[in-house]
DNA sequence: GTCTATAGACTGATAGAC
DNA sequence: GTCTATCAGTCTATAGAC
């Protein structure tokens, strides 16, 4: 429940007024969404005028589209890297394997936002709720993930051969959702867990969407003949 | 035999007027959002008065509420139900299978979104949107949903006794976070897909969930000692 | 139960002084 | 670039006639 009362005194002196406000918004729109936040209750956070944001932004649609101008650009980089950093390892013109490629995909967002930057928190909150959502927000957004996932849709595609490409759509898509459910509210697992888990801890994170990806992608393709569907136990 | 109330006919003309009230509501929540989505189109949308939304549900949270109140029971009833059938099918105190346990929670939802009734439709688009969702009308709905979390926690729980519960209750929290993206918004992934998903298709639907849910929940719970992640193929 | 009319507050956006 | 003041429209909710 923030309520845009006084203006915070850590970002309210040494940035920049565009800065501020995008700061703001982040913090309104990932936790009330976009459309319960208004542009009178970001100024207020931020500490600067009404007016300010439609000079700086253009508009509340502009001003949702600069806060993802912002964070996007290094996490796409980021992401691209590291996929590129495991092709190279394993070899030109080999298949990375399944393990690597989403280590790769899931490693950037997780730790960026473990970076104690709570912007970039907020930022990946706004993200995964976006990914069911609708709306001129929404959809000015969609172009923006197209490269990364083109990238890790053919890295993926190539270390799951065995599946057809229905079965690999489907589990792909899947997966995003349940990633995107965890950026969306982090906090809402270490509730319905009761402690048990701890979604501020980015290996532990990482370990558990990594082992999740796995076990969902990488299943056959085809139900086995007998009954019991628990997949084999480490031993 | 004239009845009073029609259990069951077309949509304007032979429905009460909190009955067009809900369907309209349903389709506008679905497809805007609560926030986005005002009392003047809901009524407009539904062919009533404005006041009379106030006057049938209290308010506009009211008339959210009201909305869960007429889909979740039939819902949460066939759930439980489906999971005492595969209990009886087993027999008294023996483990429910995995899959089974996957079958009986997906089962309800995907069939009965098929059934052609679009209103059903829309509201699990609505539910589907709640996971990632914040505010009033996202909490006022937490118990809803609770005893058939409770009852399935434990049946999961049972058919993977591999996992620890920090493993068991990441890997559930996932999975039903893949399960409520792919209800907020189906039809994404028949665009993403470029027509290889179909999830128009109840069998597909719900074949492609519990494979993901068998191969996510059902995956061995230390990583492999080599590298290669990729599960074995189906062969 | 259904309607009209409206209260009271909030919305995004802009004009124009400084 | 930052401010005040304001426009023109929206919102939920309610009072009161019928």
């Amino acid at each position: 429940m923030p309520t845009p009362s006084t203006p915070r005194s850590d970002r309210s002196s040494s940035s920049t007024t565009k800065e501020k406000i995008l700061d703001a918004a982040e913090e309104l729109f990932s936790e009330l969404g976009y459309d319960a936040t208004s542009l009178r209750a970001v100024t207020k956070t931020a500490g600067v005028n009404l007016a300010a944001v439609n000079y700086h932004c253009g508009s509340k649609l502009g001003l949702f589209r600069a806060i993802f101008e912002r964070r996007i650009g290094p996490l796409n980089r980021e992401r691209l890297a590291a996929l590129e950093r495991a092709r190279e390892r394993v070899g030109e013109g080999k298949v990375i394997p399944l393990g690597e490629v989403l280590r790769a995909f899931f490693e950037a967002p997780v730790r960026m936002a473990a970076r104690e930057d709570p912007g970039f928190r907020r930022f990946l909150r706004i993200a995964g709720r976006m990914q069911s959502a609708s709306g001129d927000h929404a959809n000015a957004l969609v172009p923006v993930f197209a490269e990364v996932r083109e990238h890790f849709h053919a890295a993926l595609r190539a270390a799951l051969p065995h599946l057809d490409d229905r079965d690999f759509s489907w589990r792909l898509h899947l997966l995003i959702g349940a990633m995107c459910t965890l950026f969306a509210d982090p906090q809402r697992i270490a509730i319905l867990s009761q402690g048990h888990c701890d979604p501020e801890n980015p290996d532990e994170v990482l370990a558990q969407l990594i082992a999740f990806g796995k076990g969902a992608l990488g299943a056959p393709s085809k139900e086995p003949l007998d009954e019991d569907g628990a997949a084999e136990g480490p031993a």
